[in-house]
DNA sequence: TTATATTAGTTGACGTATCAATTATTGAGC
DNA sequence: GCTCAATAATTGATACGTCAACTAATATAA
């Protein structure tokens, strides 16, 4: 196996990338009291009135069945509420009850605070930087092959 | 909720962070055959004769329990061999097979390919940029708190 | 030497993402 | 109006990572 060392290190990239996702999985949760994709579904539900399970699905790009569960444990914790469309009984609604209005507050202070300690040491430039650097990996990803 | 542009920005960081990983487990596996973690184990593999399961989880750094399960299905499938150490009973040596050497070889050329794709429109520059940038939040996440 | 602590590995429970298959409802073409 | 396709949501199977509890073997110290 000869690699050159420059492929050794788009390597270390990758590796890095995924051994970072593994160290932040626990710590957000540890630090803010929910996980990051939970708190993403109901940062979307904060937006907005009322949305359908579909519209909320295509905005956090996560797989139907995911937010089917989540939506579901939400609803079990009186975060959320969910209601079926009468128009098109396919369609299920669902928005921030009183209580999820309330909550998320507290958990995006913490996950601001979260974003802080892992960005402290970064310039404002840098953060340009980077924020394009993983937008155009993400693209790159997603037209492969 | 008041938020800062910059705020956002970071924000946007590490919400891609985290969908490149989502985005990028599937990819993986369907292009080269065998999942990120489980050819990190292999790659170590391959490099020494034989390595206790220990000194193997402290290298690629992932809970006990999860090395346990995929050098049990590695066995099974033939691409690696166990062994306990004779003199202390506690230790587990494992070893790639030869049909593990082979095949290992393949996977890490798709590997490389998929890296490449990844990466493709990146300089040398960018790369050796972006490579800090993840070693530094790395270092932040494990420091956190 | 015998009780206690440490260490390696295993197993179980749990969370959550994926894909595939299924159900229920609505829409379209004939 | 009736069949067939499309769509939203759900459920099941599978994968994999974490933590905690447990087993077995060895080291330590009284």
């Amino acid at each position: 196996m000869l690699l050159s060392n420059s492929y050794i290190d788009d390597e270390k990239i990758i590796n890095r990338l995924y051994e970072i996702h593994r160290r932040t999985v626990p710590k957000f949760e540890s630090c803010t009291g929910i996980s990051q994709t939970r708190l993403e579904l109901l940062h979307e539900l904060y937006e907005v009135e009322e949305i359908s399970q579909r519209a909320l699905q295509k905005k956090v790009n996560i797989d139907h069945a995911a937010v089917t569960r989540h939506l579901k444990q939400l609803e079990d914790k009186g975060m959320v509420i969910r209601r079926k469309d009468p128009k098109d009984q396919r369609f299920t609604y669902v928005s921030l009850s009183e209580e999820g209005r309330l909550k998320i507050i507290h958990y995006r202070e913490e996950k601001e605070r979260f974003i802080s300690g892992v960005l402290h040491d970064f310039s404002e430039e840098e953060r340009k930087t980077l924020l394009g650097m993983l937008t155009r990996i993400q693209r790159n990803i997603e037209i492969f092959e």
